[in-house]
DNA sequence: TTTCACTTTAGAATTATTATAAACTAGAAT
DNA sequence: ATTCTAGTTTATAATAATTCTAAAGTGAAA
């Protein structure tokens, strides 16, 4: 992904392209596969990267306005801090508790034969599997 | 569940049965149905039941050891707190954001046919499936 | 009854996250 | 180019769930 098209998905999405952002976005976006992170990580992440560090309140803003847009999924996981993943798509997760690692699981990689019907008025909005490793 | 049943529960954990546990276990224990919680509200529920009210810390420090003995199971659910679950068996869930409440779901009524095999060097541990309802 | 390891408790500490409000800036208008 | 302003960043404070601390209380063994 170009500078050009980072600058492109910030202004189509009604965000305002700082450097803050453009920075953060680049990293996020320009790469092959799904990143997985919490704010803490990625501020570690980008210490090393970047040469004038972004207050802390920056990151969770340009992270809530990046998921806000779309761009950005949430994923729930055991622990305190919050998970978020580049992939956007509908999709399964491994969870590795030894090293706090997810790892994408396409959705046809996993078929369910037989689900339970929603309790009474309520409708099934998506199904997360969940699969937890062990060595 | 009887008071009998209690003590010899607390008993058989290596918990020494004093007043809050007992009241907690009876609270939590004795019931048809499994029993979803966060700690905020079983406090408030067990403030309605009881004369004395119990530390925050209590409650905390009870459900911990509870769990640590294999009489809670806990479940992570999208928010900030922690559920706790009296069905300590394997299963999966409904979640219905709008109430905020789990809904148990049996593990026979999920049949799962095709599942991704586990990346090199580990093992599933186990799957959860949750399923989110809407209106 | 005495004893003491275990437990409860009030309050402080911690941690992730959100709110505040002053300083800054992208980009539109002049 | 300069001015203007709404949107943005930032340091810092506030919040909220949970955990820690250490003093006071208690179950039950001796
Ligand atoms: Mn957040
Ligand atoms: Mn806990
Ligand atoms: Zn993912
Ligand atoms: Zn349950």
């Amino acid at each position: 992904m170009k500078h050009k098209d980072i600058l492109n998905k910030l202004r189509t999405s009604g965000l305002r392209p700082t450097k803050q952002r453009v920075e953060i976005a680049k990293f996020l976006f320009d790469r092959e596969k799904t990143f997985h992170f919490t704010v803490e990580s990625l501020n570690k992440l980008l210490l090393k990267k970047i040469t004038t560090k972004f207050a802390l309140a920056t990151i969770y803003n340009t992270i809530h306005a990046f998921k806000k847009a779309g761009h950005l999924n949430k994923v729930e996981v055991r622990g305190k801090r919050s998970y978020f993943d580049t992939n956007i798509t509908n999709h399964h997760h491994f969870y590795d508790s030894d090293t706090s690692e997810l790892i994408d699981i396409d959705v046809k990689d996993v078929i369910i034969q037989k689900l339970p019907k929603a309790p009474n008025g309520k409708k099934i909005k998506n199904v997360e599997v969940f699969i937890n490793l062990k060595n």
